[in-house]
DNA sequence: AAGCCTCCCAACCGCAGATTG
DNA sequence: ACAATCTGCGGTTGGGAGGCT
């Protein structure tokens, strides 16, 4: 680990200007420090990143406090190994989305970019490399041989059709532990022709008043975190099978919101997730229980999308037959 | 016990895009 | 329009920990 360097050098990642950088700290946090940007973090929240730096009386420039704060001090990670699980999603997850590793934390509930980083590069990729080497002896067979694994199809990423024919994220059964290894397997892509229809629902209308910051509420946003977060919003969607839906309100802050995604997390289903409102979890829904939330990802163009919308459950059975979903179930 | 080696991971660096003045 | 600053990302580094000889 770095020592805690206290030599004054300027710093070089220009974050400071360099009369100021020259007083910096730099390497492993103390003790002390952590408990001064928590306590700080706690009291004021979020926000310029320099002026909690200068704010908490530490001598850190505000980059050092962002990422002692998002990776280690935040109250919502989730420390320890990584389950099977996580693992399986991470190799899946980066078969998709490739080293976009801060996409892929935010799927993961609790972790880190740069703890999934680490253990891509330190666990996984040593073994998938040793899986391709004692499996394959082609000559073409190098570290590329991980990139083939990475999305099954020369290292490319995936076009919407394939996407569509794979699972997004966690399935249902993984919180059972019953998570197989073929879950994730790359289907055969010429299988499904309804999937070459555009999927997904469009959010047609800038919500309003997006609350958190997990979910980017904006159309179809990439940045998007399929998990956790707190989503506050109203709008108008579009779905292509069921034509504008008219969203009243969703997703208020608070203990709700996080019991209901705790049911987002268990109904993952292939492409879509789904969350049943129901008025014991979301005391705050307007919609009433018979409402369902589904997010997912789309491609457009090249693009890695999210998009989210909530229907009426009755009236998404009814149509449910003409859904642009593969393998769309209630569970 | 001592030296060497490898692994792991916290933290840094540089860059690019966004925001601000 | 431009420069300065902020923010976030992915790649890389360095050193503690633990295993091996």
């Amino acid at each position: 680990m770095r020592k805690p360097d206290t030599s004054g050098r300027i710093n070089s990642g220009g974050c400071v200007p360099l009369n100021v950088a020259a007083k910096l700290r730099k390497g492993l946090w103390s003790p002390e420090e952590d408990e001064k940007l928590m306590n700080y973090m706690v009291r004021n929240g979020q926000g310029c990143w320099s002026d909690v730096a200068r704010n908490a009386g530490l001598l850190r420039c505000g980059k050092s406090c962002r990422l002692r704060w998002i990776n280690y001090l935040r109250p919502d990670l989730k420390r320890g190994a990584f389950s099977p699980q996580e693992e399986e999603l991470i190799i899946h997850l980066h078969s998709i989305l490739g080293n976009r590793w801060s996409q892929i934390a935010a799927r993961l509930p609790g972790r880190t970019d740069n703890e999934i980083k680490n253990f891509w590069n330190s666990t996984i990729k040593k073994r998938l490399k040793n899986i391709s080497s004692s499996s394959s002896r082609s000559p073409n067979t190098s570290d590329s041989s991980m990139d083939q694994a990475r999305d099954g199809i020369n290292g490319r990423l995936i076009t919407n059709q394939e996407h569509n024919m794979m699972g997004a994220c966690m399935h249902p059964s993984s919180s059972s532990s019953a998570l197989s290894s073929s879950t994730w397997q790359l289907p055969n892509i010429a299988l499904n022709p309804m999937n070459l229809d555009p999927i997904l629902p469009i959010i047609d209308q800038q919500p309003t008043g997006i609350a958190g910051s997990y979910f980017d509420v904006q159309p179809c946003d990439a940045q998007g975190g399929m998990f956790g977060g707190n989503i506050d919003f109203e709008g108008q969607f579009m779905v292509p099978s069921l034509g504008s839906v008219n969203i009243e309100q969703s997703g208020k802050m608070g203990n709700s919101v996080e019991k209901s995604n705790a049911n987002v997390m268990n109904n993952m289903n292939n492409i879509i997730n789904y969350n049943q409102f129901n008025n014991n979890n979301n005391i705050n829904n307007k919609l009433g229980e018979n409402n369902v939330r589904i997010e997912g990802l789309c491609w457009e163009g090249d693009e890695l999308r999210m998009a989210m919308g909530e229907w009426d459950i009755e009236e998404l059975m009814k149509d449910v037959s003409s859904f642009p979903f593969l393998d769309f179930q209630v569970l």
